[in-house]
DNA sequence: AGCACGCCGACT
DNA sequence: GTCGGCGTGCTC
C-alpha cells in the first residue's frame, strides 16, 4: 500500500480460517500501515484470548460503527502468500458450495501456514502465592503447587492435576487474586528444515602459512587435524577456494567416524565457522530430466487434436480406454506448456496417487516438479506452497486440494481419472468437486482444462457430445496390446454345484493356477463399499451394532476386533452372544481378509498379499507393497478400490472381480456407472505388451444386462442405456442436485425440521423438485440422527435462485426458536 | 469453530 | 451444595 498521510487511520478486514460467514474488521496500527496488501497474513486477538492468523482482504478507512476495532497485533508476511486469483477462486467456491469464505480457507492453507494459539497458565510473576491474604481451597492451593513445578499449564493439564473435567472455576478465581495469570502460546507451525555445516575460518584461507602453522599446532592432536586434512581433502582451500563459502555439512564427520567432540574443539577454537543453512526437503535429485517422449501415430493425433480443440474450447475430454497411453499425451502436453513459460497443474485422485506415476513424471520433470498430497507433511506441503510463489516449482502433481496452491500463470491443468469419485470432498466444508473447480480455476489464469479417463463420467461425456467440451477419443492399447478378454463366473449355480471353493468360483480357481504355472501375477478386486464382514450369532441372529451409529460393526480379523467405520468405535469381539448367551459366533460377508485367508488354503504355494486401508496405513506401506509386486515376490494381490486405477504391471494376466452384484445393486442412481467404471478399471490391470490379460468377474446373475455391456467394453451402449434411465427419473446430468442433511441428537427434532425445511421448499420450488425428507442409509451417526432432502433441479432452472431460496429456507429455519438446534448441512452436486 | 456463561439434573 | 452436560450467543 501507498505511504499513507499521516494522521490517517487504516483499518483491513481480515478474513479468518473459521467458519463464520463474515470478515472482521481490526486497525492497522501506523508502524504496519505500509506493509498492508491484500493476501499477506495478520496476527489479530480473536474472542478473548485466542490468538490466531487471518488473510488481509482489503485495507480502507472506514471506522466500524458499532464496535472499537481491535489492531492488528503482527504482520507475518512481506509478500502475500495468496494470489488474487487463489482469493477469488475461494470466494467462487464459497459461493457455488454454499459455504463459508472461511471454511474455504481453512480447507485451502496446509495447516502449517496457519498459527494459532493455546492458553495457559502460569504463576503470577510478581505475586508470591505463599503470602496472599486471600484464602484459597484445596483445589487452588493443588493448582498453585503444580505451577510452581511446572512453569506452565494448558487449561486441559490444569484439569487433569485437579482431577476435575474443567479447571476453568479455579483458573478464573485464581487470576481474580493476581496469583496466576493466563497467557497465548503461539505456536507457528512451519519450521525450515535446516542443516548444520562448517566452513574453514577465512583466517587460514587468506595465506598459506596460517594453515601451515595450524597443523603445527594440531600436531599432538590427531584426531583434529585428521578432521582438518578431511575437509581439505573434500575443499581444497586454495585451488578452489570459493568452495570454503558452502564447507561442509557437519553430518558427513560422524558418520565417517571423526570424533564429534574434536570437531566441536575446533569450531569452539574458531578454525570452523559452524553455520546452519536453510534445505529443501524435498532434496535436490540429481536425476537428469530426460528429453522428448516418442509419441505413438495414434498418441500424436490424439495430442494434435487436443490443441485444436483447445484453440476454441477451454476445456477437453479425452477418452482413452485403458491402457492407451494418455499419460504420453499428458507428459507431451505438459512439456509444451512448460516451454511455453506455463505453469501446469496434474491432478490425481486420493487413491491413485501411486509412486508409479509420480516416479515416472519426475523422471521427465526432475526439480521442477512439486508434489502436493495428504501423505506429505505439513512441512513438506508448505515448501510446496513456496516453491510455487518463489518460481521453484512450475509443474505441480497432486490430489484435490492442490487446486488451492498460489499459481500466478497456470496454463493448463490436467485431471487424470476425472470420474474418479475421491475429486469430490464430502467433509467438511467446502464440498467441492475439485474437477469442477479445475474448470473455473482454468477460466481465471484463461487456461485449459483436460479431463482424461477411460470411462467418463455422464456428465463429462454429455458435456462433450453436446460441444460444450472438446472431446477425443483414443481407443487403441498402447504397443498394439490387445484389451483384456471377460469370463463372467456364475458363483451361485457353482455354489449348488458344490464346484466352488468358498467364495471363489472353479473358473477363478483354474485360472489362478494357472497364472502361478506361467509365473505370471493376479489381482483380485474385492469392492466393499457400503458393506463389509461382520458377526453374527447362529443360534439368535444378533449382529453387534456400533453404540452411536446405525450400523453394525466390521470385523476385523487381524485384532480379533470390532470396529465403526463411522465413528471409530472399537470394542472386542464377544466370546458370547451379549443377547442370548449362545457362543456360536461366526463371520459374515466376504472381504478382503477373508479372501486372502481362503486363498491361502486353495492355494499354500502363493505369494499372496493384501492391499487395503489396513494394510497401507504407514507412510510408505503402499510403495512398499507395489514395490514387492513389481519385483515378483508376490504372486496374487488382493485388494479393495486401492488396485483398481493407475497400476501397471507387466506381468499381470489375470484379474478377478469379486461381489459385482453388490456394487450394481447399491441404493444410488449412480450404482450402474460406478460398476461400469470400476470393472473397467480393474479389468485395465490385465495384459501388456507380451501378456495377454483375462478377466474373471463372478456374480450370483449372469443374465444381467450390464455384464454383457462390461464384457465388451460397450461405453457407447452404457451411456446410452444409462442416459435414458436418467432421463426418466430426471437424474443428472438431466438435472443438478443439492443435497440438504439435517442433523441432531433428537430424532424427533431431526425429523420435525426436515419435515418443516422440505415444506418450506416445496413451497418454492414446487414439490416435484423435492425429494424426501427421507431417512438415509445410515441414519444415525456419532449419536446424532440424519435426515435427508434431495433437491432435483432441471439444467434450465437458474441454480443461483434455488440458492436464494435454500438461504431463505435457513433464515426462516432459524427464527423457528424450536427447530433451530438442528443443523443443516448443505452439499451442492452431492456425488 | 471455540469459548464463556447460564441453566439443570445427578451425585461425591 | 458441587460437577458436568449441554444449549446459546458472540467473536471485529
Amino acid at each position: 500500500m501507498d505511504a499513507p498521510d499521516s494522521g490517517e487511520i487504516y483499518f483491513a478486514d481480515i478474513a479468518l480460517p473459521i467458519p463464520i460467514p463474515q470478515l472482521f474488521t481490526y486497525r492497522v496500527p501506523t508502524e504496519f500501515v505500509e506493509l498492508m496488501q491484500p493476501g499477506i497474513r495478520v496476527i489479530v486477538q480473536f474472542g478473548r484470548q485466542k490468538v490466531v492468523t487471518g488473510i488481509v482482504d482489503n485495507i480502507h478507512q472506514k471506522a466500524p460503527e458499532v464496535y472499537a476495532a481491535k489492531p492488528i497485533l503482527d504482520v507475518m508476511d512481506g509478500e502475500p502468500i495468496l494470489t488474487e486469483a487463489q482469493t477469488q477462486l475461494m470466494k467462487w467456491m464459497a459461493g457455488y458450495y454454499m459455504c463459508t469464505y472461511g471454511e474455504v480457507l481453512n480447507a485451502a492453507l496446509p495447516s502449517g501456514l496457519k498459527l494459532s494459539s493455546e492458553s495457559k497458565i502460569q504463576l503470577h510473576p510478581e505475586k508470591d502465592w505463599n503470602d496472599t491474604h486471600f484464602p484459597l481451597d484445596e483445589r487452588e492451593l493443588l493448582l498453585l503447587n503444580t505451577l510452581d513445578k511446572n512453569e506452565a499449564l494448558t487449561y486441559r493439564e490444569a484439569a487433569d492435576a485437579i482431577g476435575l473435567k474443567s479447571a476453568y472455576k479455579y483458573i478464573k478465581s485464581l487470576v481474580q487474586k493476581e496469583l496466576i495469570i493466563i497467557y497465548e502460546e503461539v505456536k507457528e507451525r512451519y519450521k525450515p528444515k535446516k542443516v548444520k555445516r562448517v566452513r574453514l575460518n577465512e583466517h587460514y584461507v587468506e595465506k598459506e602459512e596460517r594453515l601451515e602453522e595450524l597443523f603445527e599446532r594440531l600436531e599432538k592432536k590427531p584426531k583434529q587435524s585428521n578432521i582438518l586434512l578431511r575437509y581439505l581433502q573434500e575443499i581444497p582451500v586454495y585451488q578452489t577456494p570459493e568452495k570454503n563459502e558452502t564447507g561442509l555439512e557437519k553430518s558427513i564427520f560422524a558418520n565417517e567416524g571423526f570424533s564429534v567432540s574434536s570437531l566441536n574443539t575446533l569450531i569452539k577454537n574458531g578454525v570452523f565457522n559452524a553455520y546452519e543453512e536453510i534445505v529443501s526437503r524435498f532434496g535436490t535429485s540429481t536425476i537428469q530430466p530426460s528429453k522428448e517422449i516418442e509419441l505413438t501415430p495414434t498418441q500424436e493425433t490424439a495430442k494434435n487434436e487436443i490443441l485444436d480443440h483447445f484453440t476454441s474450447k477451454p476445456t477437453v475430454l479425452l477418452h482413452g480406454i485403458t491402457g492407451s497411453g494418455k499419460t504420453e499425451v499428458y507428459i507431451n502436453l505438459i512439456q509444451e506448456g512448460l516451454e511455453a513459460g506455463n505453469q501446469i497443474l496434474y491432478l490425481l485422485p486420493e487413491i491413485a496417487l501411486t509412486a508409479q506415476i509420480v516416479n515416472r513424471l519426475s523422471l521427465v520433470f526432475g526439480d521442477r516438479m512439486g508434489v502436493y498430497h495428504s501423505k506429505f507433511s505439513d512441512n513438506e506441503r508448505v515448501e510446496v506452497w513456496q516453491g510455487l510463489l518463489s518460481g521453484r516449482f512450475d509443474f505441480i502433481v497432486g490430489v484435490r486440494s492442490a487446486i488451492f496452491l498460489p499459481f500466478s500463470r497456470l496454463g493448463l491443468i490436467i485431471v487424470d481419472e476425472s470420474h474418479e469419485s475421491s475429486y469430490k470432498q464430502f467433509d467438511p466444508a467446502p464440498r467441492y468437486h475439485a474437477r469442477d473447480v479445475a474448470i473455473y480455476l482454468s477460466h481465471i489464469h484463461q487456461g485449459k482444462t483436460l479431463l482424461g479417463s477411460a470411462t467418463p463420467s455422464l456428465e463429462s461425456y454429455t458435456n462433450a457430445l453436446q460441444g460444450k467440451f472438446g472431446l477425443v477419443e483414443l481407443n487403441k492399447r498402447f504397443h498394439e496390446a490387445k484389451l483384456p478378454e471377460i469370463e463372467i463366473a456364475d458363483i451361485r449355480s457353482e455354489k449348488k454345484r458344490k464346484t466352488a471353493v468358498g467364495e471363489f468360483s472353479s473358473t477363478l480357481i483354474e485360472a489362478l493356477k494357472e497364472v502361478l504355472e506361467k509365473k505370471e501375477q493376479a489381482i483380485i478386486f474385492q469392492n466393499r463399499r457400503g458393506f463389509s464382514n461382520y458377526i453374527t450369532c447362529e443360534d439368535c441372529s444378533y449382529i453387534p451394532e456400533c453404540p452411536r451409529c446405525a450400523v453394525s460393526l466390521t470385523y476385523h480379523q487381524y485384532k480379533n476386533q470390532l470396529n465403526c467405520h463411522y465413528c471409530g468405535h472399537k470394542e472386542a469381539v464377544p466370546l458370547v452372544c451379549p443377547a442370548c448367551g449362545g457362543t456360536r459366533i461366526h463371520t459374515v460377508g466376504i472381504g478382503t481378509e477373508k479372501i486372502e485367508e481362503e486363498l491361502k488354503l486353495i492355494l499354500p504355494e502363493a505369494r499372496i498379499q493384501r492391499m487395503d486401508l489396513e494394510t497401507t496405513r504407514a507412510k510408505n506401506a503402499y510403495q512398499n507393497i507395489i514395490h514387492d509386486f513389481e519385483q515378483g515376490n508376490i504372486d496374487i494381490l488382493v485388494g479393495t478400490q486401492m488396485v483398481s486405477k493407475g497400476l501397471d504391471f507387466d506381468r499381470v494376466s489375470l484379474v478377478g472381480v469379486f461381489d459385482i452384484d453388490r456394487m450394481i445393486h447399491f441404493p444410488d442412481f449412480r450404482s450402474l456407472e460406478r460398476a461400469f467404471q470400476l470393472t473397467t478399471q480393474v479389468s485395465g490391470r490385465a495384459g501388456r505388451r507380451d501378456v495377454e490379460g483375462k478377466v474373471i468377474i463372478q456374480t450370483r446373475d449372469p443374465e444381467q444386462g450390464i455384464l454383457k455391456l462390461i464384457q465388451n467394453n460397450d461405453f457407447l451402449r452404457f451411456y446410452q442405456g444409462e442416459m435414458f434411465e436418467r432421463e426418466q427419473y430426471n437424474y443428472p446430468p438431466f438435472s443438478r442436485m443439492i443435497n440438504l442433511l439435517v442433523r441432531s441428537r433428537d430424532k424427533k427434532l431431526t425429523n420435525e425440521t426436515a419435515r418443516y425445511l422440505a415444506n418450506i421448499l416445496v413451497e418454492d420450488l414446487g414439490a416435484k423438485r423435492v425429494l424426501g425428507p427421507q431417512e438415509p442409509l445410515i441414519n444415525k451417526i456419532r449419536d446424532k440422527y440424519l435426515m435427508d432432502v434431495y433437491l432435483k433441479i432441471e439444467k434450465k432452472y437458474k441454480i443461483e435462485a434455488v440458492k436464494d431460496v435454500i438461504k431463505k429456507a435457513q433464515l426462516e429455519l432459524l427464527k423457528k426458536k424450536e427447530l433451530s438446534a438442528a443443523e443443516v448441512i448443505i452439499n451442492v452436486d452431492p456425488y
